[in-house]
DNA sequence: GTCTATATTTCGATAGAC
DNA sequence: GTCTATCGAAATATAGAC
């Protein structure tokens, strides 16, 4: 034979990355399902196996990328949200680079499709899912616990990895990985660490 | 008269005004023209008056960030390539969160369309100005005469502030605006000008 | 300038053979 | 599991009256 035998599950994989691969480059909205069957060789109709609608597809990959963030949710929720909070911060950020380098396609893929996925989700239950997820992190960034500077601060570290990882075009593409992470786990302790005197009321 | 004379040129500024909106909300792939025309009380037809095709909105639009960045990049490339541009990027982000705050729309929908603009460029001869922009920045962060940490810092500060203005969601919602500023000037002041010593080789 | 009406295309989705 | 064939909806864009 020449080729293994029961590619099916195999084969509702390779749709994803496929797709994946198609809605980074294109969009999810610009991206039909022919599109994806043409890539894979096969027929429009035959993704409808697998899938039921188009949306599933999106959904499916979304949802592995919910899965990563609730996990990091909930290891930043389980300190206090006090100071003990501000200083678990640098291990989250750091966990998030090692995401964020692991899971690079679905972030890209999240990132360039804001809008379909506001749209999809409006009339989806996993509404609820998303949006908590937004909201807990809102939560932590508004906690009045922790002063305004010290809050901003802890955005602006996960801004800095975000844009450094994603938003720098190729400006950093020939710097070898490691020694771009170490760097930027550097800047972001700085950033974190540094006390200011309390301004003078 | 119930109302002035000759709303032409007007109309054509509620076109841009109500489009605007919709791609923000829907997104561009996700808003018809009879979107548009709806919300403005007229016909999908009456658009094409004004624009020849769909594109031409959104390009217009598009077209008022990319002078906007065009400007700033002029400036930080009036000075030098070496110490003199890291002495000028905080007044760089400074100018950038007065534009982030005054064109906010603008940015909102750039953000959330970043596929449709890939596609939409690939087709149109203003690809050149598009990549010609995104290019200079990567040439102003990949400069040699520049240590890695201060370009990961100079990227760094941008990603700080779009994370607080765009990112945060509704986090910082509740705080003055001015004060938020201020306190995203000093952090980006702090993370920019800390010199750390070099490191053993 | 704005309308009605329509041409044309593309897409998601389904039916049914193999 | 994959195919061919097709339906129905929605979109961009055009033609021409007013």
């Amino acid at each position: 034979m020449a080729r293994p035998r029961s590619q099916g599950p195999q084969t509702r994989e390779r749709i994803l990355d496929v797709a994946l691969e198609l809605f980074i480059e294109r969009g999810y909205d610009r991206t039909s399902l022919r599109d994806i069957a043409q890539r894979l060789g096969i027929t429009k109709a035959a993704l409808y196996y697998y899938f039921e609608r188009k949306e599933q597809i999106f959904i499916e990959l979304h949802l592995r990328l919910h899965a990563i963030a609730g996990v990091i949710l909930d290891e930043i929720e389980a300190v206090g949200d006090g100071s003990e909070r501000v200083a678990a911060w640098p291990a989250m950020v750091s966990r998030l680079i090692v995401e964020m380098t692991e899971n690079r396609n679905l972030m890209l893929m999240h990132r360039r499709n804001q809008t379909a996925l506001v749209t999809l989700y409006t009339n989806e239950a996993n509404l609820l899912q998303h949006e908590a997820l937004e909201a807990r992190l809102d939560r932590i960034l508004s906690s009045p616990a922790i002063t305004l500077e010290q809050r901003v601060r802890m955005a602006a570290a996960i801004g800095a990895v975000t844009e450094v990882f994603f938003d720098s075009g190729s400006a950093f593409d020939h710097v070898p990985p490691a020694e771009l992470r170490a760097c930027l786990q550097a800047v972001v302790a700085d950033l974190l660490g540094t006390q200011r005197a309390p301004a003078p009321a």
